[in-house]
DNA sequence: TTATTATATGAATAACTGTTCATATGTTTA
DNA sequence: TAAACATATGAACAGTTATTCATATAATAA
C-alpha cells in the first residue's frame, strides 16, 4: 500500500513540510545510499586541502617536477616557513610524499592521481 | 650555453638555496605550465566549496533526489537557515541549481559532473 | 485582506585557518 | 668541535567561515 502523498506525517521523522518528496522510499533510499557520516567527513577534509590557493600552487609545481622546499618558496614568492607549514598539510594528507638528499628535502606528488583531480577541477571552472 | 648547475644565482631571483633545482630551465618550464594567478584561485575556490561536511552531504543528497530546503534540513537534521545559507554557496558556484513550485524551492545538481568528482575524491580517500 | 508556510538573508558569534615570527631540529662543512 | 644551511614547528594574530537567531520575502490558503 502506497502511503497518501500529501498525509503521510505521523509515522516520519520528516514532517515539518508537507510536500510530496517527504516520502519513505525516497528518504530510505537516498539514506542508504549516503556514504558513512565517518567518510563524509574524510571527504571533506579531503577537500579542504585543495581549497587554499598555495597549496594548489604547490600542487601544480609538484606535478611538474620534484622541488626542493626552498626553492618552492622562491618560486612562489612566500616564506620558507609558510611553504613549510602548507606542505606538512599536503604530507598529512598523503598528496606529497618527500626524500631526504642532504639538508635538503623534495617533495613531490604521491601519485599521478592528483593531478586528475586538479584538471578536473580545472575543467569545471572552465565554462 | 647550459649554466653551471651550481652556482647559477648572480642573475637568478631564486638565489636563496644553491642546489641542482635551482636551475633556469626547471624554473622557465614550470613557470610556464602554471596557469594563470586568478585560474588558480578560482580552483581554490571551488574546491573550498566540497571542503564542508555539510555540504558535501547535500551534494551527496542530491545526486539521489532533487529535494526542497525542508527536506534537506530535516534528512540531515540541521536548520532550515544553515541548509540554506549553504545552498547559497553551492548556487554561487554552479554546483546545485534550482527549481520554484509554489512555497517549495527544489534543488538539484546542476550536472552529474559533481558526481564524479566526489566519486574521484571518496576514490583516493579509501585506500 | 490576514494567516500560514517555505525559503532567504543580515548580523552576531564562535571556531577554524593561513601567515609570520622566533626558534628548534637535522645535516654538512670547516 | 662550531658554524652554516635547509627545513620543521609552536605560538600569536588576523582573516575567514559555519552556524544561530531574528527577520524579511514570496507564495498559498482561508
Amino acid at each position: 500500500m502506497e502511503p497518501d502523498l500529501k498525509n503521510n506525517k505521523p509515522e516520519s521523522d520528516f514532517d515539518q513540510c508537507d510536500f510530496i518528496c517527504v516520502h519513505e522510499s525516497v528518504v530510505n533510499q537516498v539514506l542508504n545510499a549516503m556514504p558513512k557520516e565517518q567518510e563524509l567527513l574524510d571527504l571533506a577534509d579531503f577537500y579542504k586541502v585543495f581549497g587554499d590557493a598555495t597549496r594548489i600552487k604547490i600542487l601544480y609545481v609538484l606535478s611538474q617536477s620534484e622541488m626542493c622546499v626552498c626553492d618552492l618558496a622562491n618560486l612562489l614568492q612566500m616564506s620558507q616557513s609558510a611553504i613549510s607549514h602548507q606542505l606538512r598539510v599536503l604530507k598529512q594528507m598523503r598528496l606529497v610524499k618527500f626524500r631526504r638528499d642532504g639538508k635538503t628535502v623534495f617533495y613531490s606528488l604521491s601519485d599521478s592521481h592528483i593531478e586528475t583531480i586538479l584538471a578536473q577541477g580545472m575543467e569545471h571552472i572552465s565554462e
